[in-house]
DNA sequence: ACAGATTTTTAGGTCCGTCCTAGATTTAGG
DNA sequence: CCTAAATCTAGGACGGACCTAAAAATCTGT
């Protein structure tokens, strides 16, 4: 349990994992994901098949790594946001940074890693799972600040009925948690707005991500893309002002 | 190619359907999804599994059967409104109406299929794709809208630098049309924002369906559901309401 | 430094969904 | 009735996901 040496076995471990992570990239973007079996990547790496099962479940997990922190990266802007500005502000404004970061976070890939994703139904659909995992980060987050803050904007006005017994996210799309939440029953009219900023949130950053890929896609350099993205953005977020602008404000400390 | 007469062998294509499509409903109902094999279905059905697929490419299909008209249900909803009312007085009335008439469309498929969906990810990623054929139908519909009559609403103003090259879908999620449509490069500014009404629109909707599935696996019974639904969907659409109620209002003829 | 405990890796195999092929069967239409 | 077309069948190949037992490597306490 030593922090700061590592141990071998943990150094050893890492130094697989990311033999197989490369070789697999690499075989990814040179032959396409269907295309690539787990036997060519174990051979490439030069280890059995089942390690590479065992470090990556899924196959797709050797493509889109590092998912925790997309899923994570939505609902953490809107948590780390300052008094007074709202989540959509928070949103709004993570995404100009990203975009001035040129962050793969938001879909800056690279033309090569876009195709790849773009060729193949698998990870479309896993991609497609983890935006509803970023919606649903930010649901929980939304609706656990009702709780905590007595969050109440003025858009709905009869929030004051929320009975706050609820403050758990949804049974995951996969994972699931089969003892269904008590929540259930009716949940208090808060939850359900909580949920409703988020999903349009959720969608907002979706259509964006798509835009950029589209535009990698078409062989646009990301300088050019980035200036595009931002006036699209601006648009994008423009819309939900009106709807959700004082939504979840942070009170000044 | 008689129509009246339908042919005999028409007519025992739709009776050999049927009958794989019954039998899989029922072992699926009773044994789970993911514990049903082709093979079984095959057996219960007494054809050759290589029929199963033959009629149902993949095992999802034999699940959710009628997935046309649910991908085209929220564009043709829009589609078909009346003069004065926009798309989101649409969405929201069609919605209403569904819930009305128990539709299946919104979700109310029963507690044991919905179960059955639920207990699958393989099932709860085939239909997070059909929701999202269900948003690129309506964006496609919007996005034609805009060149046919010149769609300009008034929340942002300047979509008059409108380029109508385009008004055709995004490449879907897995079939995909590989030349790239040569919108890509700047789509004009109506263009993004069809898109971005659409999105939200297709969350709302998602995000109504979601809570039906919850209530459905609760155990609540249909009336019980559509009454709780029914103010759900007053609230999600009316917090958009400030965002979009004049955006696509059909003119007078 | 060594022995036992723990973890990781390996090799083998099973199961199932998807795809392919060739051949048998059935129907449609002349 | 006979030919052409479509459909169904059987069998197998392939790959991903999963399991098990055993081998190899590392860690731990003495």
């Amino acid at each position: 349990m030593s922090i700061d040496t590592l141990g071998l076995r943990e150094q050893k471990k890492r130094e697989t994992r990311q033999a197989i992570s490369d070789h697999a990239t690499q075989l990814f973007l040179q032959r396409g994901f269907d295309r690539t079996t787990i036997a060519d990547i174990a051979g490439a790496a030069r280890v059995a098949k089942m390690t590479v099962t065992n470090y990556f479940p899924r196959k797709e997990d050797l493509a889109l790594d590092h998912h925790e922190a997309f899923v994570a990266g939505l609902a953490e802007a809107v948590a780390r946001r300052p008094p007074g500005e709202s989540a959509l502000g928070a949103v709004r404004r993570a995404y100009a940074q990203a975009l001035e970061q040129r962050d793969p976070v938001i879909g800056f890939t690279g033309r090569d890693f876009a195709r790849m994703i773009a060729d193949s139904p698998t990870l479309v659909a896993r991609l497609r799972d983890l935006h509803e995992q970023r919606e649903e980060a930010l649901a929980r987050l939304l609706t656990t600040e009702i709780d905590r803050t007595g969050e109440a904007s003025d858009e709905t006005g009869r929030t004051g009925e929320t009975d706050p017994t609820d403050a758990t996210g949804r049974s995951s799309g996969t994972g699931g948690t089969p003892p269904e939440d008590n929540v259930g029953g009716e949940a208090g009219g808060g939850v359900i707005v909580a949920r409703a900023v988020a999903a349009q949130l959720a969608a907002a950053d979706r259509l964006l991500f798509r835009e950029l890929q589209r535009r990698t896609l078409a062989g646009q350099d990301d300088d050019e893309i980035a200036g595009a993205l931002a006036e699209t953005a601006r648009r994008v977020f423009d819309l939900l002002e009106p709807a959700i602008s004082t939504y979840a404000v942070r009170r000044p400390a």
